[in-house]
RNA sequence: GGCGGCAUAGCCAAGUGGUAAGGCAGAGGUCUGCAAAACCUCUAUCACCGGUUCGAAUCCGGUUGUCGCCUCCA
C-alpha cells in the first residue's frame, strides 16, 4: 500500500511517490514571530509533525524545513508598541515557539531558517526575476509581474480575472497592474533594513519561502505544507515566483490543514478570538491538546473548548490507564497464558488497521478508533488470570508505535512520593487486611485532599495523580 | 459579486454505492468490603426536496443553513 494525500493543487486524493525513493523533502511555512502561539498556529505545528512521524514510521528519511518570518510589517510594529528591538522580539518569539511546540510534542525541524539569515539568497532570487522580466523595481519597491506567469491561480482554482474583479485587491500606484505582489520593499526612515539592488529594504512576505526553498530543498520538492489560509495568495505567490524562475513544479503535493475555530468562528490574530498554547497549557495537560488536534482529520475544520479538552482528557486517560496496568502486569506475569497466537494475531491486525487509516491521507481519527479499540482488546486480555509476556509486550510495542506517530508519549514519568504519602499508602494496605475499612476509607479520603488517588487492583494498590 | 468547504446520536467525530467506526457524557448490569479501573448491554437511518440505481449518509440537481478564501493570518 502506498500513503495516499489530498492535493491541494489537485484536488483530490493521489498516492505518494517521492522524488527520490525512500526520501521525503517537506516544507512547512511556519510563523511570524511577534507574539505567543495560539492554538490555530499549534495545529500545523501538529499535524505536519505527525506527517513527519507517519512517513518515518513508514521508513522514510525526511528532510523537514520550517522558516520562521523573523523581520516583517507586524514585527516592526510590535517592536515599536513594545520599545524593544526587531530583532529581540523575534528572538524572544523563536524561543517561545519552540518551548511551546516541544509541550506539545513536535518534534524540532532539521532546520528552522530565518528570513533574516537568508538575505543573499531572497535578494539574488529577485534579481533574477527582474532580469527574466518577472519583476520590475519602482521608486524601490520590486514587483512580481504576476500576469506574465501564466499558471497563476492554479492552486487555489481561481481565474486571474476572478481575482481582479474581487473588490479587495489593493491598488498600488507602483504597481503597473493590481495583481502584482511586492518582492522588496523599500524602508521607511529608521525602519530595519538590507542594501540591495534597488537601495535599502526589506523582502516581502511571500519571497522568503519561495528563496529559502529553493536554498534547502531544490527547485522541486515533495511536500508543500501550511494552514489553509496560507494557500492564498502566499501558496499561489510562491509557485509564482519560484516556477517563474526554475521553470519547474514547485512541489508535487500541497497539503492544507483546517482552521481551528472558537464557537464556530475562525480563530486568528486579526480577529482576537485566539487562545495561546503558553495559557491553555497552564490548564490542560500539552499532551491532552495534542490529542484532540489529532484526534480529528487534519483537514476538518475543529471547534476549539474547555469542554471538547475534558473529553479528550478523558479519552486519553482510558489509553494511558490501560497502557499501566500492561506494563504493570509484564513486571509480575509468568508465561503461561493460553493461546497467545490468537492475541499475537489480533494485535497484528490492529497494527495493519491502523497503517490503514493512517495511508488514507493522515486519517488520525481512524488511526485513533483503532487504538481504542487495541485498547479494548488489552483489557479484555488483562482480565485474564493467565497472560502471556509475549503478548503483553506486543500490545506495548504497538501502542508504543502508535503513539510515537500520534506523537504522544504514554509512559508516565517516575515520580516519587514523600515519605509520609508512603508510609499511609502502607498503613491503607495493612489495613485492608485486617479488613479495617473505615480507616482504609479514611486514609483514601485524604490523600485524595492531596491529589493523589488510589485503585485496589487485583495486583495491589495503585496511586495516580488527580 | 467570484470560488470553495461543511451539515452524521446529548456533545465530538470517522465513514464517499451494499443497510451507520471510535471517544466523551448518560442509563442498566457484572466485578469490588466500598470506590476507582475494567467488561457486558442500551441510545442515530445520516439538514430538506427531487433524481440515478436492485440498493445512497455516500453519485447528480435543487433548497436551506453555516463557515472560509478572494486583505495580514496557521
Amino acid at each position: 500500500m502506498t500513503i495516499q494525500l489530498y492535493n491541494t493543487l489537485t484536488r483530490q486524493k493521489e498516492p505518494f511517490r517521492p522524488i527520490e525513493e525512500g526520501k521525503v523533502k517537506m516544507y512547512v511555512c511556519g510563523p511570524t514571530v511577534y507574539n505567543y502561539i495560539h492554538i490555530g498556529n499549534a495545529r500545523p505545528a501538529v499535524v505536519f509533525d505527525m506527517v513527519r512521524r507517519y512517513f518515518q514510521y513508514r521508513g522514510y528519511e525526511v528532510k523537514y524545513i520550517s522558516n520562521f518570518t523573523d523581520v516583517d510589517d507586524k514585527i516592526i510594529k510590535a517592536a515599536e508598541e513594545m520599545g524593544e528591538g526587531v530583532m529581540e522580539i523575534a528572538e524572544r518569539f523563536i524561543e517561545a515557539y519552540h518551548q511551546d511546540t516541544a509541550a506539545l510534542g513536535v518534534q524540532k525541524a532539521d532546520l528552522h531558517p530565518r528570513v533574516t539569515e537568508s538575505m543573499p539568497e531572497i535578494i539574488d532570487f529577485i534579481d533574477q526575476l527582474v532580469q527574466k522580466g518577472y519583476a520590475y523595481e519602482s521608486q524601490g519597491d520590486v514587483y512580481f509581474r504576476t500576469r506574465r506567469f501564466d499558471g497563476y491561480g492554479k492552486l487555489s482554482h481561481q481565474s486571474i480575472d476572478d481575482l481582479q474583479a474581487g473588490s479587495r485587491v489593493e491598488v498600488g500606484d507602483r504597481k503597473e497592474d493590481p495583481l502584482d505582489f511586492v518582492l522588496w520593499k523599500t524602508a521607511k526612515p529608521g525602519e530595519i533594513s538590507w542594501e540591495s539592488p534597488w537601495g535599502e529594504g526589506r523582502p516581502g512576505w511571500h519571497i522568503e519561502c519561495s528563496a529559502m526553498v529553493k536554498k534547502y530543498l531544490g527547485d522541486t520538492i515533495d511536500i508543500h505544507a501550511g494552514g489553509q489560509d496560507l494557500s492564498f495568495p502566499h501558496h499561489e505567490n510562491e509557485i509564482a515566483q519560484s516556477e517563474a524562475l526554475n521553470e519547474k513544479q514547485m512541489a508535487n503535493y500541497w497539503i492544507h490543514n483546517g482552521y481551528i475555530n472558537i464557537d464556530n468562528e475562525k480563530m486568528s490574530k486579526s480577529l482576537g478570538n485566539f487562545i495561546l498554547v503558553h495559557d491553555i497549557i497552564k490548564e490542560f495537560d500539552p499532551e491532552v491538546v495534542r490529542f484532540f488536534i489529532v484526534n480529528a482529520h487534519y483537514r476538518s475544520p475543529i471547534n476549539f473548548s474547555d469542554e471538547q479538552l475534558s473529553s479528550a482528557q478523558s479519552s486519553l486517560e482510558r489509553i494511558k490507564t490501560t497502557y499501566q496496568n500492561l506494563k504493570l502486569r509484564t513486571e509480575e506475569t509468568a508465561d503461561l497464558g493460553t493461546q497467545p497466537e490468537k492475541w499475537l494475531k489480533l494485535i497484528e491486525e490492529h497494527r495493519v488497521r491502523f497503517v490503514e487509516g493512517m495511508d488514507d491521507d493522515f486519517n488520525s481519527a481512524n488511526a485513533a478508533a483503532v487504538i481504542f479499540d487495541l485498547v479494548k482488546q488489552a483489557n479484555i486480555y488483562l482480565s485474564e488470570n493467565h497472560t502471556n509476556e509475549e503478548v503483553l509486550r506486543a500490545f506495548l510495542k504497538q501502542f508504543d508505535d502508535m503513539g510515537f506517530v500520534l506523537g504522544m508519549n504514554l509512559e508516565t514519568k517516575e515520580e516519587l512520593l514523600d515519605e509520609e504519602v508512603e508510609a499511609l499508602i502502607e498503613e491503607r494496605i495493612e489495613a485492608r487486611k485486617e479488613r479495617n475499612f473505615q480507616r482504609a476509607d479514611d486514609i483514601r479520603e485524604e490523600l485524595k485532599e492531596k491529589n493523589i488517588l488510589l485503585e485496589d487492583t487485583p495486583q495491589g494498590t495503585r496511586w495516580k495523580r488527580g
